[in-house]
DNA sequence: GCAAGGTC
């Protein structure tokens, strides 16, 4: 009996594809504790994504065994990732003649199949199938059509994977030795990571560079037809300038109107949900980007949405009456208006992919307040992406008084349409009358407002994403995580996100010595760099040693500036460290670990002083210079995206 | 105990 073996990415997408090529009539198997699917001497199997892992051998894990830039040029190896699936493709592999690769159609998915090749005798048939979408017709054709592995495009996959190791290893290392911050306090360096956390430094720093501008305001309050509404000067910013203005119009009754227009505007629904959006809603709804990702990915596992990383924003033909008729069971009513005022096509967002279709339901579901939250975002989405446009009235007037002109502006919605459904996106509403040119409306207050200008926002977890993606760094499936990974490392804290101490010290120490890194420019240059390997214009070899002599010369400087680096890490750690001055002895009260790794607030003066108070262990918690009546700190802990103040020595 | 990328 001679097998053919097709490889998926994971198991989903082999048994849509495994339902797909038998017309239904497929099996269902287990081998090694994975699933397959079989039918007429065919075996479909899905991976978990990568098989193997690109790693430093066993005997460069001890930290303080080799200098961190000789990590350079040790070559790292591949390990198994998941020998439970290993072992299954081995056995598998006995009886086959033949293996289709069929993971995803991109960088990543051709090097998976890769991997799995390797896994594999060395006799056998290799194919691969290209298709951009699990649909009957796409499907079908990439089977008919089957194509060879192109080993360039995953080579290139495996620069990137090894240029992340050797950077991000050796930089982990070198920041963590040299500050002493070793063991469960590492401080991590990496390609996405170190931009990430550097655009929050970067924000902080306008933050606090930033100087407010005065400037003033005149506001009248109009009334006509028993209408009251305001209009108001533009910003002035010489304070005389603004009173001699304020004087001259105050005492006046009218003014005229110089300009009105009145317009209609239709108002297009959002469009499709792509992974990047989809956080950017969550992020607004108070949920982080990693809980609202492991919401959708549970509502994923159980059969409630689409798949939950995509880039896509452009609906493939789907059976949109079909799942209509299916979230009625659960909102009757909802469902009712949509159906009165569905769109004749759905919207489109300018992001098209082929993989996967946007996040959408494809199931009526009833679950826990956590999950019911996300589900029904994701749901209402896919309404108001259905539904008609939103119809909005929007008046403009100028009107003088004295010469000097003021402006106002009315907005209106008219029939609310998508809005109705999708209640997320406010809009402020406010009525202004019909008026015609020359006409005196009539002053009933006035005012003279002074103001200023505001600094930038910091980012949420939602903006910070969407910046992210803007700037290349990181993708749909790993920004949140990233995200996570900063906030664990203490780097950053906040649901406006702010950096610690310890994240602004890292970033300053890497900018003055391998800048590079702290920049979304590196990914910028890799992307380039993997689109040569893979039109076989360059080879891994030329990309990998070019990158190598990079670190080479960052690594020169960063041992040069070591003690410094180490000094100003150090201060930072001592700085978010500090919890206040000790009640008992007027020592410093320090935040330390125990030797079981719990941590603590102890007094410096320890053992003379023994004052010692418990600490929260989950969570991020400081010190903002608050003391309680009792004398002992209060301190700030955030957790699970909550943020909340007590005291220490939890005297109430 | 390091990265980022897949996926669970």
């Amino acid at each position: 009996m001679s097998l053919t073996l097709i490889i998926c990415e994971k198991n989903i997408a082999a048994r849509r594809i495994a339902y797909i090529l038998s017309d239904g009539n497929y099996k269902r198997g287990r081998i090694a504790g994975i699933p397959y699917y079989s039918f007429n001497n065919h075996i479909v199997i899905g991976l978990k994504g990568h098989i193997m892992k690109l790693d430093y051998p066993e005997e460069y894990s001890k930290w303080n065994d080799i200098a961190p830039k000789n990590l350079i040029d040790v070559k790292p190896v591949k390990k198994i990732l998941s020998p439970s699936i290993a072992r299954a493709l081995k056995e598998i592999a006995k009886d086959v003649k033949k293996v289709i690769i069929a993971t995803d159609y991109d960088r990543e998915g051709e090097l998976i199949g890769v991997e799995v090749l390797e896994l594999l005798p060395k006799n056998v048939e290799i194919k691969r199938a290209r298709f951009s979408a699990i649909t009957p017709y796409e499907i079908k054709k990439a089977f008919e059509n089957l194509g060879s592995v192109d080993y360039n495009l995953s080579k290139s996959a495996e620069a990137r994977q090894y240029i992340d190791l050797i950077w991000g290893a050796s930089l982990t290392r070198f920041i963590s030795i040299s500050s002493n911050q070793l063991g469960k306090d590492f401080l991590s360096v990496g390609r996405v990571q170190t931009p990430t956390l550097a655009l929050i430094v970067e924000k902080e720093k306008e933050i606090k560079n930033f100087i407010p501008k005065p400037y003033w305001i005149i506001k009248l309050s109009m009334q006509k037809n028993g209408i009251i509404f305001e209009i108001k000067s533009d910003k002035i910013e010489d304070e005389k300038e603004a009173k001699k203005i304020y004087e001259k119009i105050k005492k006046e009754g009218y003014a005229i109107v110089k300009k009105f227009q009145k317009k209609t505007i239709k108002e297009r629904p959002p469009y499709p949900f792509d992974t990047t959006t989809f956080l950017k809603d969550a992020s607004y709804l108070g949920f982080s980007a990693s809980n609202a990702m492991k919401m959708a990915e549970e509502l994923y596992m159980n059969g409630c949405i689409s798949y939950p990383r995509t880039d896509n924003t452009v609906y493939p033909p789907l059976p949109f009456d079909s799942i209509l008729k299916k979230l009625e069971k659960i909102m009757p009513s909802d469902i009712e208006e949509v159906r009165k005022m569905r769109r004749s096509k759905p919207v489109r967002g300018k992001k098209i992919a082929h993989d996967h279709p946007p996040i959408h339901p494809v199931d009526a579901c009833k679950v826990d307040e956590d999950h019911r939250k996300i589900y029904e975002l994701i749901v209402r989405r896919f309404l108001a992406t259905i539904s008609k446009d939103a119809v909005i009235e929007e008046k403009n007037v100028e009107m003088a008084v004295k010469n000097h002109l003021f402006k106002g502006k009315g907005t209106i919605i008219v029939e609310k349409n998508w809005r109705k459904i999708y209640p997320y996106y406010k809009m402020k509403e406010s009525n202004i009358p019909d008026m015609e040119e020359n006409e005196k409306v009539k002053i009933v207050t006035s005012k003279l407002k002074k103001d200023e200008t505001k600094p930038p926002k910091r980012y949420t977890q939602g903006s910070l994403i969407v910046e992210m993606e803007k700037l290349g760094l990181g993708t749909k499936s790993t920004r949140h995580e990233i995200i996570g990974k900063l906030y664990r490392r203490n780097y950053i804290r906040g649901k406006r996100i702010s950096p610690s101490p310890a994240g602004v010290a890292v970033t300053e120490a890497l900018k003055k010595g391998a800048e590079i890194i702290t920049k979304p420019d590196m990914t910028a240059a890799l992307e380039k760099e993997m689109g040569e390997i893979a039109e076989g214009k360059k080879t891994f070899e030329e990309v990998v040693e070019e990158s190598k002599k990079i670190l080479r010369d960052a690594f020169k400087i960063l041992e040069g500036r070591k003690e410094i680096i180490a000094k100003e890490i150090k201060e930072a750690l001592n700085k978010q460290n500090y919890f206040g001055k000790c009640p008992n002895c007027g020592g410093n009260l320090i935040m330390r670990k125990s030797k079981y790794g719990k941590r603590f607030i102890g007094c410096s003066n320890y053992p003379d002083c023994k004052t010692t108070y418990p600490l929260p262990q989950k969570g991020a918690v400081f010190f903002e210079g608050e003391y309680c009546e009792c004398g002992a700190p209060i301190i700030t802990v955030i957790y699970k995206g909550k943020k909340w103040k007590k005291c220490v020595a939890n005297c109430n």
